[in-house]
RNA sequence: GGGCGGUUAGCUCAGUGGUAGAGCGCUUCGUUUACACCGAAGAGGCCGCAGGAUCAAUCCCUGCACCGCCCACCA
């Protein structure tokens, strides 16, 4: 180690972390003396990201607890993963091949996953490489891929269980339905968007006309006249006075000359537009609503493609919904029916993935009954089994759930888990959205199975078919805490009547302690391993909840790659150096819901390392030509100074706060006061004062004890934060009195 | 429409029922054997606005304003 510069975590960081991970230390089976475990679960970052300061964020923060777990002598246990991005990954590839003018489907299924998988050991493992750089100490070893053997077993388990417990089903529903990624959508997976759009005020002319001229027609409005093709019914409210005498009479919808009926339901809202209401139950969720309540037919009339179909009169079909608009709005200017257009502003939903406008369309898909499994999520948070910092949180979590509606789990992509479903190829009609005219077809016969069926039981003589739908993302992200730790694999001699058995990670580290993650999949995801935790395992599968601030510019900006205004943790590491990264971040860890992300703080933390480096180095010069017997310890002494005891004192303060604060979760807070006490009471006064001590031949020894003393306790405070640096200056120390001992195993002081 | 967070020094933010703090920036001085990525000293704030309870509020309560986030089936 060379003192004479200026502390060169380049020279550092590289070194440290292979002595770490040759050390085995990460791995908690390593960790002799270490008796009660601390897990943490990483979130798993997508398989196509890259460290954004949001990763870096939260890999701090993890791994400053982990650090400090494990010195206070737990079986410390983090294990990293990857998840495989369903959606996500797909589109990155696809557009890969679009470059080379190939879509998925000139490739086929198998040669496109085929690229997935090639594209995923390619480039799959950068963002793990990313996290070591910032010094995560995972225990690399158990490296988890939400689509493993392992893991794909978990999530068929998963789907069987909830099954057989009655918790899921088939059904033609409408769906979020995303034209581009040609898959539906959970909820969950929208972004709403403010556009300005208009109203349009359409007349649907009365079939059965009034003796009075006036009322000839009823107005509706809607901000979309294209799905007026698949109208089944004009809704209005029962209260409405205007309107009460047309009930049970029936319009002539305008364009598609059919006659549909005027009903009335109490969930119109009298003072929205004219008060009368186009319904169309194949494309809106209230509609669908509507219809059910009123056992109207359904006339889908928008393809997965987002193209008008078959179902719509000839002029409009193949045409795009956009466009069919545009068309639709001018045929009823010809026909005099467009009473009037006004401005109107309203949330537009968008694909998540690819910012796509996302359609409402009928569909056959699989769903999670939230009634039953809401209540798993629900009762450990209300009972404080499982808490959250900050609180807030919590109460959001618990609305969001009582109203959470069942959650569509299939997807039509091609990247993912295959659902164990097998149909019997006979009895199922081939599914396509443009049959759908009218619902209640009956469903085609199928088995749950994680084999496929040697012989159909239903025709007894058909080559079964495996759907062809793959499991939303975060269905098996949902599992990802126990997953990741063995469940469901049996062990023989644990198994019991045949009931799957946990393994002995799952034994030791299920449940997890800390879950870190941003509020944005507060119900995406930890909701999710919440019910699933319960269901399957039958215990939740964390005790604390972190929601970390969301890290945003200086401006106020949202950090996006594509704007130009996000901050390269990756350019922060190599201008700054990892610790100096990590103490940025830490340094503004609060309680509040953004960081304004500054470059000075990061700065600081340089300069930081540097003001320790230095001290360190003053330390080991004013060591020279004493031998320190193990054992010889300044404390108690009867010749201790005014400024020794004080100092002394202080640690000893510091150590109690700094501990009360991480076990809070309060990383700033410690990381302030570290940051104060090492530099202002340690290095200005402190140091100083020894200074003088030093040259009092009567004071010489006693101070240099207790610089050693006050100083090696420093650094093992700063070493959750600070990793790279104290364990580097530690080796040195470790040299003088012959210990080899990394600062990573030793003892937390308290 | 509902909920939540924020409003403190030029910037980013801590903080406490009783003289207001940090980092960065700024001013002045300082190369004495850890460090100029430093040290010493200093300037800079009606702690968003208006009320209320209190001996006393930046901190507690109420209302308001502005900024931001989330949720919701206004078609």
């Amino acid at each position: 180690m060379n003192f004479d510069s200026p502390y060169n975590p380049k020279e550092t960081e590289d070194k440290i972390y292979q002595l770490w991970e040759k050390s085995g230390f990460f791995n908690p089976d390593n960790l002799k003396s270490a008796k009660k475990p601390f897990t943490i679960a990483i979130p798993p970052p997508n398989i196509t990201g890259s460290l954004h300061m949001g990763h870096a964020l939260n890999a701090t923060i993890q791994d400053i607890l982990i650090r400090f777990k494990r010195m206070q002598g737990f079986k410390s246990l983090w294990v990293p993963g990857i998840d495989h991005a369903g959606i996500a990954t797909q589109s990155v590839v696809e557009k890969k091949l679009k470059k080379e003018g190939k879509t998925r489907f000139d490739l086929g299924r198998e040669k496109f996953v085929e690229e997935i998988w090639k594209w995923k050991n390619e480039s799959g493992n950068r963002i793990l490489d990313q996290l070591k750089r910032l010094g995560a100490s995972c225990d690399w070893s158990r490296t988890r891929f939400t689509m493993d053997n392992g893991y794909n077993a978990a999530v068929l388990e998963a789907f069987i269980q909830y099954y057989h417990k009655g918790w899921i089903y088939r059904g033609e529903r409408v769906v979020n339905w995303c034209p581009r990624c040609q898959t539906s959508l959970s909820d969950l997976e929208l972004e709403y968007q403010e556009e300005k759009t208009h109203l349009w005020y359409i007349k649907y002319p009365l079939a059965l006309r009034q003796a009075q001229g006036d009322n000839n027609y009823i107005i509706v409005a809607t901000t979309r006249p294209e799905t007026m093709l698949g109208d089944t019914a004009v809704a209005i409210n029962p209260k409405d006075a205007r309107y009460k005498n047309l009930v049970g009479q029936n319009v002539l919808l305008p364009l598609a000359n059919r006659e549909i009926p005027i009903i009335a339901d109490r969930i119109i809202d009298i003072g929205f537009g004219t008060g009368a209401v186009k319904v169309t139950p194949a494309h809106s969720l209230v509609d669908w609503q509507i219809g059910q309540a009123h056992q109207l037919p359904m006339i889908s009339v928008i393809d997965e493609r987002g193209r008008i179909n078959d179902n719509a009169p000839e002029i409009y079909r193949g045409i795009k919904v956009e466009e069919a608009r545009k068309k639709i709005i001018d045929d009823l200017n010809a026909a005099g029916l467009m009473e009037k257009i006004e401005d109107y502003t309203h949330s537009v939903p968008k694909c998540y993935r690819c910012d796509s406008t996302v359609e409402l369309i009928l569909s056959k898909q699989w769903f999670v009954k939230m009634a039953e499994l809401a209540k798993f999520a629900m009762a450990p948070v209300k009972t404080g089994k499982i808490k959250f910092h900050p609180k807030r949180w919590g109460k959001i979590y618990l609305d969001w759930l009582k109203s959470a509606r069942d959650w569509c789990i299939s997807r039509q992509i091609w990247w993912g888990h295959q659902l164990p479903v097998f149909f019997c190829q006979k009895k199922q009609e081939e599914f396509s959205i443009s049959n759908f005219q009218f619902s209640n077809k009956n469903d085609e016969e199928f088995i749950i199975s994680i084999q496929k069926p040697k012989e159909c039981p239903f025709c007894k003589n058909c080559e079964m078919k495996q759907s062809e739908d793959v499991f939303d993302t975060w269905f098996s992200s949902a599992l990802w805490p126990f997953a990741i730790l063995g469940w469901p694999a049996r062990l023989a001699s644990e198994s019991v009547a045949g009931r799957p058995a946990p393994t002995s990670d799952l034994k030791t580290y299920y449940p997890t302690d800390v879950l870190s993650t941003a509020r944005d999949i507060i119900n995406l995801w930890v909701a999710r391993m919440v019910f699933s935790g319960e269901a399957l395992v039958k215990k939740p599968p964390f005790r604390e909840v972190i929601i970390h601030a969301t890290i945003i510019t200086k401006e106020g900006r949202r950090m996006s790659k594509s704007l130009g205004t996000g901050t390269d943790p990756l350019e922060l590491i190599e201008k700054y150096g990892a610790d100096a990264t990590r103490f940025g971040l830490a340094w503004q860890i609060s309680e509040a819901q953004d960081i304004r992300f500054g470059e000075e703080d990061t700065l600081a933390g340089k300069k930081f390392c540097n003001k320790i480096w230095n001290a360190s180095r003053f330390v080991l010069l004013a060591q020279s030509g004493v031998s320190h017997p193990t054992g010889d310890h300044p404390k108690g002494g009867k010749s201790l100074t005014a400024a020794d005891k004080k100092i002394l004192a202080g640690i000893k303060k510091l150590e109690k706060k700094v501990t009360k604060h991480i076990e809070k979760y309060e990383f700033g807070k410690a990381l302030h006061l570290l940051y104060e006490f090492f530099w202002h009471q340690y290095a200005d006064i402190y140091i100083e004062t020894a200074k003088q001590q030093l040259a009092d031949e009567k004071l010489k020894s006693q101070t240099q004890k207790m610089l050693l003393e006050v100083h090696t306790s420093l650094l093992k405070l700063l070493h959750p934060f600070l990793p790279f640096i104290t364990e580097e200056i530690w080796r040195t120390f470790g040299a003088l009195n012959g210990s080899k001992n990394l600062l990573i195993t030793e003892k937390w002081p308290n």
